[in-house]
DNA sequence: GTCTATAGGGTGATAGAC
DNA sequence: GTCTATCACCCTATAGAC
C-alpha cells in the first residue's frame, strides 16, 4: 500500500513535470509549478528526483526517444511508400494535435544543448542516420521502377516532416492570421492529414 | 563626440542583446551574458535600457516585425503566383542561414506569451490576414485559368512557410542524421531553395 | 557615461519534525 | 513519505563615486 502511494506519488509529478517542462522550456519552469501542478509539496520533487536536472533530463530523454521512434516504427515497417508517407504524416499531426507544446520544446532545448541528441538517439535502437538510408534506398527503388518521378529523397523527407510538424511550431501565428481558436486549430490539422498526403503524391507524379 | 559614444554603446547592446536572446531565450538569457558579449559593464544596460523586459521587448518587436513584414512584401509584390512562390521560399532560406535562431526564438517566446504578436503585428502595415487573403485570391485565380490544378490556398501557403523554414528549427536533429556541420547544412540549404520550389511546382501540375 | 558595490527578491536544495 | 522552515546562491536592479 506504501508502495501503490509511491508510484501515485512519482506518476504525478512525472506528469507534472512533463506539462511544465514542455509549455515553459528548462530555464523558464519552476520546481514550485511543478509541485502545485502535481498538488504535492515542493520538498517531495527533491525527494523524488533529486535535482531540477535530473527530473528534466529523464522527461527530454522520454520525448526525444519517442519522437524518433515513431519516426522509426514508420521507416522500417513493410509498407509501401505511398503507405509510409500517410503513415508519417498521419502520426506526426495524430501526436502533436494532442501534444501541440511538443515539437518546439525538444528543438528549444536541443538548440541549447545540441550533444544531448546523441546519448538518447542511441535509445531508438536504429541509429538515427540509418533511418534517411532506408527511406532513400526505398524512394530511389520507386523511382527507377517509374512509379514516381526523379527526386533527391534527403529533401523529400525533409519536406514530409516540415509540413507535418512546422504548423504546431509556428500555431500562435496560423491561429493569427486565421483568427482560429484551439478547436479551430485543430480542426485544421484534421483537415491537413489529406491535404499534405495529397499534395505530395501530386508532386511525385512522374 | 559623446552622442558618437552613446550610439556605439547603444548599438552593441542591442546587438550583443539579440546574439544572447536569440541563442538562450529570454529566460535563460543573463543580463550578465549581453554584458560581456557587449564588452561593457552590466550597470550600463539598465542605464541605457531600464530592465530586461524592455531590452526584451525592443528585440523581440524587431524580430516578429521583420518576420511578418518580409513575407508581407512579398505577398504583396506584383508578381506572378510561382514567381511569388520562389520569392518566398528564397527570402525565407537566405534570411534563416544568417540567422538560423530567429525561427525558434520566434516561436518559442511567442507560445509562452501569444498575445503579443496582437500588438507587433500592428507594425507591420497590413493585417496579417490579410496577407493569406491576397494569397488565396491569387491561387484561385490561377485554379480558374486551369494553369495549377485545384488546391486549398491555405493549406498551400502552410507548405510553402513549412518547408522554407521548418528544416531551421530542426537543425540539430538534420545536422545528426546527416552528420553534417555548419557548413555542409548551410550546402544543403542553398541547394533546398530550388528543391522546395520545384517540388511545389510539379506538385502544382494540373 | 561608465564603473564598483550592494540591496532586494527569487529559486533550488536540504535539514529535521512528524 | 510528506511536510515546514531555512540556507545558500544567483540574478536583476539601483545607489553612488568618478
Amino acid at each position: 500500500m506504501a508502495k501503490e502511494k509511491d508510484n501515485k506519488t512519482e506518476k504525478a509529478i512525472l506528469e507534472a513535470a512533463l506539462k511544465v517542462f514542455t509549455e515553459k522550456g528548462f530555464a523558464a519552469a519552476r520546481m514550485d509549478d511543478i509541485a502545485k501542478e502535481a498538488q504535492i509539496n515542493r520538498a517531495l520533487l527533491h525527494y523524488y528526483f533529486r535535482s531540477k536536472d535530473k527530473m528534466f533530463d529523464l522527461i527530454f530523454s522520454q520525448r526525444i526517444s519517442e519522437f524518433l521512434s515513431g519516426i522509426a516504427l514508420q521507416i522500417f515497417s513493410e509498407k509501401s511508400l505511398e503507405d509510409k508517407i500517410t503513415g508519417i504524416v498521419d502520426h506526426e499531426i495524430n501526436t502533436l494535435s494532442a501534444h501541440p507544446y511538443l515539437p518546439i520544446f525538444i528543438f528549444q532545448e536541443l538548440t541549447q544543448n545540441p550533444e544531448r541528441i546523441v546519448q538518447h538517439a542511441k535509445n531508438v535502437g536504429a541509429h538515427p542516420g540509418d533511418m534517411l538510408k532506408k527511406f532513400s534506398l526505398q524512394v530511389n527503388e520507386e523511382i527507377k521502377k517509374g512509379t514516381i518521378r526523379s527526386v533527391d529523397p534527403i529533401q523529400l523527407f525533409m519536406n514530409i516532416m516540415s509540413m507535418a510538424i512546422y504548423p504546431f511550431v509556428a500555431r500562435p501565428i496560423i491561429k493569427m492570421m486565421l483568427e482560429f481558436d484551439d478547436a479551430g486549430f485543430n480542426k485544421l490539422m484534421k483537415k491537413r492529414k489529406e491535404a499534405v498526403t495529397d499534395f505530395i503524391y501530386k508532386s511525385l507524379r512522374p
